[in-house]
RNA sequence: GGUCGGAUGGCCGAGUGGCUAGGCUCAGCUCUGCAAAAGCUGCUACAGCGGUUCGAAUCCGCUUUCGACCUCCA
């Protein structure tokens, strides 16, 4: 097993990554919160994390991964804020609770689809765990670590400041959290404003509620990750991954809840996904200026200048290194979508290339080349997950099956050994490391029949020099989005838009 | 205001001391009836100013500037 290395947020340095059961991984990511439609910025960490999912199983780890699905809480669906507030006759007209979770869980469950996700191990939802939050919740007040004001319960941070280091992973100081003047909801009720919510008292219009020691509410906003992470990895798990703006207050809290009720930090290794940008700008609700994933494959955004496959964005998305900031932009993704396109097309003819009979290279230079290119693959992942390096590998290695297709590279210029390494890397790299797919299904027998017609008619036209005829064939079935190409050896391929 | 992180060629985006990132675009060439695709070639950048060093995009300082978090947020 190769020595992977990634980068801990909390102590902001690459580390070594030791599991804590030898050949046993447990991952936890913040999954979505179901009250709306998943974006483009919340794609970022799924495809993210589903990477370092398979890369960790490609090295040989048993995962249990777990991704959770928020659906409890202080949430509205999005553009019904307004109304909720306008009559109670208006809140009998609007979903169900329950129902808008299911809308959206399967929208959510949908775009993964798409996106060629794996699904988690286990994908515990906070509804589900609300006794698991409640006796969490008691067991830090036993200890002394909350308290009760008005039914609902809030963590004592500045008594849990005082003995732990409450802050380290968001490099937050406690004292200017304290100083913060900022008039928030409930803000009178806690000792300090830096104290955050375990249990919150729901008032009587609030749909979602649960009976607990304290009265009736809804559970805190970071309790949830707390319980169902300790309940199905353990108290001590080794991976916690989620977007930077989680980082604080969200994981912070994690880390002071799960302290105080297990007697020691929840986390070794806290991975951080950077944020989505549009204009220079984070892309997120509150900036109003969100792509819903739906969009992005429909086209149908003010903004798009076209539609995008799934495959492309997830390939847009791996380009990048995953702590860098992504700026979205239609060029960036068209120049994607291209890319994309021509290294699958160099994997299709690598599938389809006849290996070479000769056990020794007659281009040294080249078999040494196309080796390196391969054997780094396997390190640049190693070193932090670095998919953009992968790709730029494989993008080195295109040309070389390309030239071999084409004729400019003799077929025996490198090894069958090689030829054999290359086949492999594109196959676990391409497909089961990065995740990606054919942009377009297997075409049915039908469509092949017919297109092989209009190929031979084509084909005989040129014969007799009737150009018009074979051009028209070209120029409408690319129309139509049928790609006629005119292969060396005379045969003629063709590619689906 | 506090804390943290960026500023790389036409665009996107890797890269922590010397060695080519890569992609897209663009130009030329090869192949082709024409095209497309593919291949080859060209395009050499690191916000600014100082400093450290034999040598810096990469380390240090300052300046300018953008952003994230500090509130629900992937």
């Amino acid at each position: 097993m190769s020595d992977l290395y990634l980068y801990n947020s909390y102590t902001r340095q690459k580390e070594k990554f030791e599991p804590i059961t030898p050949g046993h991984v447990g991952l936890y990511v913040c999954g979505p919160t179901v009250s709306g439609e998943s974006h483009m910025g919340h794609a970022r960490p799924y495809i993210t994390f589903d990477v370092v999912n398979r890369y960790l199983k490609h090295l040989g780890y048993k995962l249990r991964y777990v991704r959770n699905i928020t659906d409890a809480g202080h949430f509205e669906e999005e553009g019904r804020e307004a109304i909720d507030k306008v009559s109670v006759k208006a809140q009998l007209e609007k979903m169900e609770p329950m129902e808008m979770v299911h809308k959206y869980t399967s929208l959510f469950h949908l775009g993964m689809r798409l996106f060629n996700c794996e699904e988690p191990s286990i994908e515990p939802t906070a509804t589900g765990h609300i006794i698991e939050q409640i006796n969490m919740i008691e067991d830090i007040i036993k200890k002394g670590y909350a308290y009760e004001v008005n039914c609902s319960v809030y963590f004592d941070v500045k008594k849990y400041a005082s003995q732990y280091p409450y802050g380290k992973l968001s490099g937050r100081i406690l004292d200017d959290l304290l100083e913060n003047t900022r008039e928030l909801e409930g803000q009178q009720e806690k000792r300090d404003s830096a104290d955050f919510a375990l249990w919150k008292n729901a008032p009587p219009e609030h749909i979602m509620r649960w009976k607990s020691p304290w009265g009736e509410g809804f559970p805190g906003w970071h309790i949830e990750c707390s319980a169902m992470s300790s309940k199905y990895l353990g108290e001590t798990f080794d991976i916690h991954g989620g977007g930077m703006d989680l980082l604080f207050p969200h994981h912070e809290s994690e880390i002071a809840q799960s302290t105080i009720a297990h007697g020691h930090p929840p986390v070794h290794y806290w991975m951080h996904n950077n944020m989505i940008t549009i204009n220079g700008k984070k892309m997120g609700k509150s900036y109003n200026n969100v792509i819903k994933l739906s969009e992005l494959f429909s086209g149908n955004h003010p903004i798009l200048e076209q539609a995008y496959h799934p495959m492309v964005v997830r390939f847009y998305i791996l380009q990048t290194h995953y702590r860098s900031t992504l700026d979205f932009s239609n060029e960036a993704l068209q120049a994607s979508e291209k890319a994309l396109r021509r290294l699958w097309e160099a994997y299709e003819v690598l599938q389809k290339l006849v290996a070479p009979s000769d056990t020794e290279a007659i281009d040294a230079d080249l078999e040494n080349r196309v080796i390196t290119w391969c054997r780094e693959c396997e390190d640049f992942m190693c070193d932090d997950f670095n998919t953009a390096k992968v790709i730029a590998n494989l993008f080195e290695l295109a040309p070389v099956i390309n030239g071999i297709k084409g004729g400019q590279i003799l077929r025996n210029a490198i090894s069958a050994r090689t030829h054999g390494l290359l086949n492999e890397t594109f196959k676990v790299f391409l497909e089961d490391i990065l995740g990606l797919k054919a942009m377009q299904e297997q075409q049915t027998n039908k469509l092949d029949q017919v297109l092989s017609l209009l190929i031979e008619i084509r084909k005989d036209s040129k014969t007799r020099k009737d150009f018009a005829t074979s051009d028209q064939i070209r120029n409408k079935l690319a129309e139509a989005g049928v790609l006629l190409k005119d292969e060396k050896d005379g045969t003629v391929s063709y590619t689906i838009e």
